[in-house]
DNA sequence: TTGAAAGCGGTACCAT
DNA sequence: ATGGTACCGCTTTCAA
């Protein structure tokens, strides 16, 4: 499909070699195991391997150590910014181990009718760190393959049943702790905007809000449930339909800032007002959420951390270690700012 | 540093060979260059291979053909969601011609104290898209050395004459846009929140205002000049500066979408109303800024285009076309919306 | 059209 | 501590 190639070509091992008066072994060993190399010796390869600027072909060392030293993050659709922080964090688990990051979504690999074992099957990559949990079942067989196993872990999002390692955050208690603000500042009437159905997230956030609201002795009628995805649009669009309602509610629970922003936006060119007339929560603390008008109250999950420990996790896996838990959940917290405020009267 | 290794052994192509009866050569034809074999070979070859799944290994085979068959997108900060668009951009450009996409950030390069070269020389990637304008001298004389020109392209931000490719959006004129906008609402009195300093984007936006300003006869002391950074935070900040010197703004450019989002956030917390008492623009038109409140006034640069641009600009190099052009500018455009308003009367 | 075999650039075993 | 060398898995001449 290509046809380039590198122009030049490289310094080699052998090159250093002759040109440090020492055996090829003894310069890979130089690099790769300073301490089995006399310190003169190592002194006198390192001094010609700092002069040619030379690096160690990754391919030729891939090759004959079996192993890539590469991590790939599968991501649902890279042009969402909600990801970027889980990919950083992500980075933040794999350098200090001096391991690549390659990066992938999953539209562009149907776009190669590829699947992302592919990467592991090339042998390009030594795990894969996977955020979208609606894989086709086809591909979730494949990555429960024997020879995949313990290479892989979800993060953020999940399958469900399948075993694979997870590490995610507690959005149960995210809603719980949403419901429980909300039901303290006096309010009844709930409705919930959903993510898109069949994704892990909306489901675990629904039953979390659902759980914490009958627990106060309320519910959550079909009709209040509206949304249908996590993005901004579908907020504003949902402002419209509940309120278009006969009976309104006066708190309503969003399943991502995203959704809550747009949300508040449809409410403010409809003439209601947040908190007088309805709060609204968010799900997730993004950056711009302190910053919309009102400033947004929302449950707060570290997505960076959670990169990380993904990271982290998979990493233990590759050498190894079995993990201590095949479902780690990490405690989110509500941050109270001002788009929540106590039941209007009456 | 690591040492794990991929457990089990793949399958191979010697295995394919054998169970197909034919040589390993012929495999290999009849995956790349299937025109060169029979077509009942071809089939039994594919069979087996269907059969067992197998892949290439992609180390040997890169190792073989001296090509990566991937590209390294160098970003500022991973963190930063603006990068997100561009990513995905790169990713469309890359999908079609098969090539893998590996992405690192400047600030986890540091800590590894390696440069973004070391991946080129280290054969891992076939040419480099950097979103990092800010690269320290010593890594753009790496960038420029003969060995790894041509297989670098700038995109968004750039290091100034330096002679590299780049493809970015059309600042200036964006600036312009504003300025013109702004002062057909009859405003006289500008402020500009810029970006950090040293910033190729934070000289070209402000050079972009002060020029169009210039031509309606208009100018920009410094003392209306705030920012020092793209983040919301800085936007927030500055609002408050700029409302408490004697003489106000009434218009107030922003660097970036976030910096208006803050600096209107800012603000409103002061009493100030958007866009009757000050108009505020942005500048890249963020998802958001269509459900910020108000609705924010921007100018629309198109990341993701700008990022496949970028990709194929990078593509065609490496295949060893010249470049048509060094410095690809993208045009821009204004969106119009409700953070602006025709300057308060007095 | 097909096969044999020589590498691609390293690493690590086995001697010394 | 060091060197010789087989080999990692694939691609591509070169011959047949």
């Amino acid at each position: 499909m290509q046809t380039y190639r590198r122009d030049i070509m490289a310094i080699g091992i052998k090159d250093i070699a002759r040109l440090a008066g020492v055996s090829t072994a003894t310069v890979s060993r130089a690099l790769s195991h300073p301490g089995r190399v006399s310190p003169e010796t190592r002194a006198q390869v390192m001094a010609v391997v700092e002069e040619h600027d030379y690096r160690v072909n990754s391919f030729a060392r891939s090759l004959r150590v079996r192993r890539a030293d590469a991590v790939l993050a599968l991501v649902p659709n890279l042009g969402n910014p909600f990801f970027s922080e889980i990919i950083a964090g992500i980075q933040d688990g794999l350098t200090p181990a001096g391991l690549d990051l390659l990066v992938t979504d999953s539209l562009s690999q149907q776009a190669r009718r590829q699947s992302p074992v592919t990467h592991l099957q090339a042998a390009r990559a030594d795990g894969l760190i996977c955020l979208d949990g609606a894989l086709p079942a086809g591909i979730l067989d494949d990555l429960a393959a024997s020879d995949v196993a313990g290479r892989v872990v979800f993060a953020c999002e999940w399958p469900d049943g399948r075993g694979f390692p997870v590490v995610r955050s507690d959005n149960r208690a995210g809603m719980a702790l949403a419901v429980q603000h909300l039901v303290g500042l006096g309010h009844r009437d709930f409705a919930l905007l959903t993510g898109p159905e069949g994704n892990v997230l909306t489901r675990e956030r629904r039953e979390g809000a659902e759980a914490a609201l009958a627990q106060a002795g309320l519910s959550l009628p079909p009709s209040r449930i509206a949304g249908g995805s996590f993005e901004i649009r579908d907020g504003f669009r949902a402002a419209g339909d509940l309120m278009r309602m006969p009976s309104r509610p006066t708190a309503i629970l969003c399943s991502s800032d995203q959704l809550a922003i747009g949300c508040i936006s449809g409410l403010s060119e409809l003439g209601v007002r947040v908190p007088q007339d309805v709060s609204v929560v968010g799900f997730d603390d993004i950056a711009l959420a302190a910053y919309s008008r009102p400033p947004l109250t929302t449950i707060r999950q570290d997505r960076r951390r959670l990169g990380r420990i993904a990271a982290e996790r998979l990493l233990s896996s590759l050498s190894g270690k079995p993990l201590a838990e095949t479902l780690t959940t990490l405690p989110v917290e509500i941050v109270v700012r001002r788009s929540t405020a106590a039941a209007p009267a009456g």
